[in-house]
DNA sequence: TTGGAAAGTCAACAAGGCTGACGTAACTTC
DNA sequence: GAAGTTACGTCAGCCTTGTTGACTTTCCAA
């Protein structure tokens, strides 16, 4: 008996083999996704969570490092040893709060803004392609999915950078 | 003065504000999409390797150890170390090979297929909300865009398990 | 003035990557 | 049949990036 729903094969998308087929998809993508920043900092003593803090600096100038700890979603140590070497290296410039002088306010120096460049440059131009490749309508369904994918806190977040960015 | 291509508005997704916040999706979706098997797997001796190792074998049963080693993408090492512990505990089976008795084929056993089940049945559940409230098209999208951002060996191995898989 | 939040630091540890070197069994080739 | 290659396993050591716990300093606000 085969299994006959209101809306018919619409929801053939939803069997087993579809959605796992779309966390492959996911796994794989992802391996791209850092493939070209891994590159570019390997050699330097930099890895991806130093790229992490650097794109988050970059697209929030002047946030705090709690702010900057709940978007990572790491603990203050992990983030702290990534963050001291990025200023010990002045590509990351920390200012005291002026209202909260307990606060240090993040921005990217002017060596920090070329790391930044380079990485994203490389990241874009894959994701440039990619779009291309898959047309605007593909881009409009592919970040409608990542975004239901998304914890409701992390979603908030997300939407959060998308207004100041916007 | 307005930057006036020949198709007009339809390139407005490929703008760096565009390009940067499918970035920040792909980032914040991936955190949601790990994020079940990881809450599953801690506290159990396993992590997110365990499980990449696990779901690979369920997802072609009888593959040789260097089989996954390119799959996976990481040194045989590493893999061992995984695959070492997870036969240990009686999850999964190699058996010697009948052709060639050097390789080893990998099996889930019963205990094995059991903890899959729990991990993709955690991990499919959020993929398949994310499908029903994006719809059918938007995972077609979705699916497009992520295969185009795979760099083009892996995207050959992802296209094999679609095969082997449909 | 006292409590608590924000930030930073030290120490110890674990997962999971990596390289290099070596061993063994089995297959392949000369 | 000897020599070389392949598949796999393993030992040892290293790195990055995450964790917890304990503690200090600084500062705001009740």
């Amino acid at each position: 008996m085969a299994d006959q729903t209101p809306s018919g094969e619409s929801l053939l998308f939803l069997t087993d083999e579809q959605v796992r087929k779309g966390i492959e998809a996911m796994f794989f993508a992802y391996r791209g996704f850092t493939a070209d920043p891994d590159r570019i900092l390997e050699g330097m003593d930099y890895g991806r969570a130093h790229h992490r803090a650097i794109h988050f600096i970059h697209r929030s100038p002047g946030t705090t490092v709690s702010n900057l700890l709940t978007i990572l979603g790491v603990t203050k140590q992990s983030l702290n040893r990534v963050l001291r070497t990025l200023i010990e290296d002045g590509l990351v410039e920390a200012r005291v709060g002026r209202r909260d002088k307990r606060e240090r306010h993040l921005f990217l120096t002017a060596k920090g803004q070329e790391l930044e460049r380079e990485l994203s440059d490389a990241q874009r131009a894959r994701m440039r392609a990619a779009y291309r490749a898959a047309g605007p309508q593909a881009v409009a369904g592919f970040r409608q999915v990542l975004e239901a994918m998304m914890d409701p806190e992390l979603r908030r977040q997300y939407q959060g950078l998308k207004e100041s960015g916007a």
